[in-house]
RNA sequence: UCCGCGAUAGCUCAAUGGUGGAGCAUUCGGCUGUUAACCGAAGGGUUGCAGGUUCGAGUCCUGCUCGCGGAGCCA
């Protein structure tokens, strides 16, 4: 593979790849290849190869499958330090008219190629971020003892009764919904296993039209049975620290590749701020905004607060009627829900929502009540409150959100591979 | 759902109500170290769709379609 050729340097080595780019000056013709691993640059000189090798670099266009040899060398003028001294070249596949050029396209042509606008370096650059974070994450729970469950994307009912879900037709069972959350069966699994995390695909069918939502997206949901909201608090910043600094360890050049200033991201350690929904709103309004206490916080109010850090900040302990009903009041005030919401830093928004669950019977059924859900689709639930019930906190992780922030994005349709939103399901 | 902006060559964009252009891409020619290479030439158009105003509409008006930005909702 391409990252790998300066382990090479003097030998002749064949490497199968696309033609990225290539530049031509008489008697010496420059072609770009990659492979996904990496690009590198090949050299043709009229005379090292046959007449007939040589035209053929002239026909073959951009994104043409192709085999190239020649000899490893140390060479400063090629990007990535190296350089192939080519004798041959085989064409797999030739290719003309790519649709999308080295130059500037529209958001709409490019989404309108998603399947192709893949290949280029940004996207390869973003989806190995991407990963690197996946990786991430599940390296940081299975080695703090979580186990891994999986819980199911087809549900019988709403698991919070807050946001619109995606409907289809269940047999003779009625109607079933693409879940928007795996939590509530999570929990389930957090009383058999102690500590679980649960990481897969989440559906919204919210109309919302902003650079932060997509109808499909992936979410990281970890639950942790005698945790309370400091220890759901400390794990977060624990695992966000552990998240960031991986990629920045592993994808340095990915980033370069993104232009990412990454002096913020640098400061995501431990500690993390943390500061309550009181002191929120007063920061709000020491900035001029007219907020009125109850309300939640809209994308510019988190702005508004996450600038007054140097890093992600915790936000805790939010009005209940604003917050689902398995969360848990706050002892000391009825009207707090013991919820936190980590803000991250530049205007990425929240990237997690979490908290301490309501585990006592009584009070949980009259937050169902209270909220007019059907108690038939959560007595399982309840049952959790019914057998051995006790303190337990969790937290869901956004990764396209996650994704955004890391790699600097402007918009959360570049960080999965076929975003889904709600004026487009193609390609 | 609401507010705002837009749709012209394959792509990115120009064009005072008066003969639709440029750069890139493509094809051809030139160049022995290019870095989104460069230089010269050529081909390439039902100006999103439907109506209207006007002697004359890419340009003004109305409706529709699609897209973009934002709000609300949310992670």
């Amino acid at each position: 593979m391409i990252k790998d050729v300066g382990n090479f340097v003097g030998q002749e080595i064949s490497i199968k790849g696309w033609l990225y780019n290539k530049r031509s000056s008489g008697k010496i013709k420059f072609i770009i290849l990659r492979d996904g691993s990496g690009y590198l640059q090949c050299v043709y000189f009229k005379g090292n190869v046959t007449e007939d090798t040589f035209n053929t670099v002239d026909k073959i266009g951009q994104e043409s499958a192709i085999e190239v040899t020649g000899k490893v060398r140390a060479e400063q003028r090629a990007p990535g330090g190296y350089e192939l001294d080519a004798t041959d070249l085989r064409v797999i596949s030739e290719t003309h008219d790519f649709p999308i050029t080295p130059k500037e396209h529209g958001i709409e042509f490019l989404m309108d190629n998603r399947h192709l606008w893949l290949r280029s370096s940004r996207q390869v650059a973003i989806l190995k971020i991407r990963h690197r974070i996946s990786k991430a994450i599940r390296d940081y729970f299975d080695g703090h003892g979580f186990t891994l469950v999986d819980t199911p994307i087809l549900t019988p009912a709403a698991c919070e009764g807050t946001s619109t879900l995606f409907e289809t037709d269940y047999f003779d069972l009625g109607k079933a919904y693409l879940t928007q959350s795996g939590q509530l069966y999570a929990e389930a699994n957090a009383m058999a296993l102690g500590k679980v995390y649960n990481f897969g695909p989440v559906f919204r069918a919210e109309k919302s039209k902003t650079r932060r939502h997509l109808t499909e997206f992936w979410m990281v949901e970890p639950e942790v049975a005698f945790a309370d909201l400091n220890d759901d608090m400390d794990l977060a910043e624990d695992f966000l620290e552990y998240v960031v600094q991986s990629v920045l360890s592993d994808n340095i050049e990915d980033l370069k590749i993104l232009e990412r200033d990454i002096t913020l991201l640098k400061n995501v350690k431990k500690p993390l701020p943390r500061i309550s929904y009181d002191e929120a709103v007063e920061i709000l309004k020491k900035n001029g905004v007219e907020f009125e206490w109850g309300n939640d916080l809209g994308g510019t109010d988190e702005t508004i607060i996450s600038n007054q850090f140097d890093r992600p900040v915790m936000v805790h302990r939010y009005p209940s009627a604003v917050k689902a009903f398995y969360m848990k009041r706050d002892p000391q005030n009825e009207k707090l829900a013991l919820a936190v919401d980590v803000l991250a830093p530049e205007g990425y928004g929240e990237i997690i929502g979490g908290s301490q669950r309501e585990e006592d019977f009584d009070t949980l059924l009259s937050r169902i009540e209270e909220h007019n859900l059907p108690r038939e689709a959560f007595e399982w639930y309840l049952d959790l409150r019914k057998y051995g019930s006790v303190p337990h906190s969790g937290f869901g992780l956004g990764l396209e959100r996650t994704v955004s922030w890391i790699c600097g994005l402007d918009h959360v349709r570049e960080s999965i591979p076929f975003p889904r939103m709600i004026y487009r399901n193609t390609p």
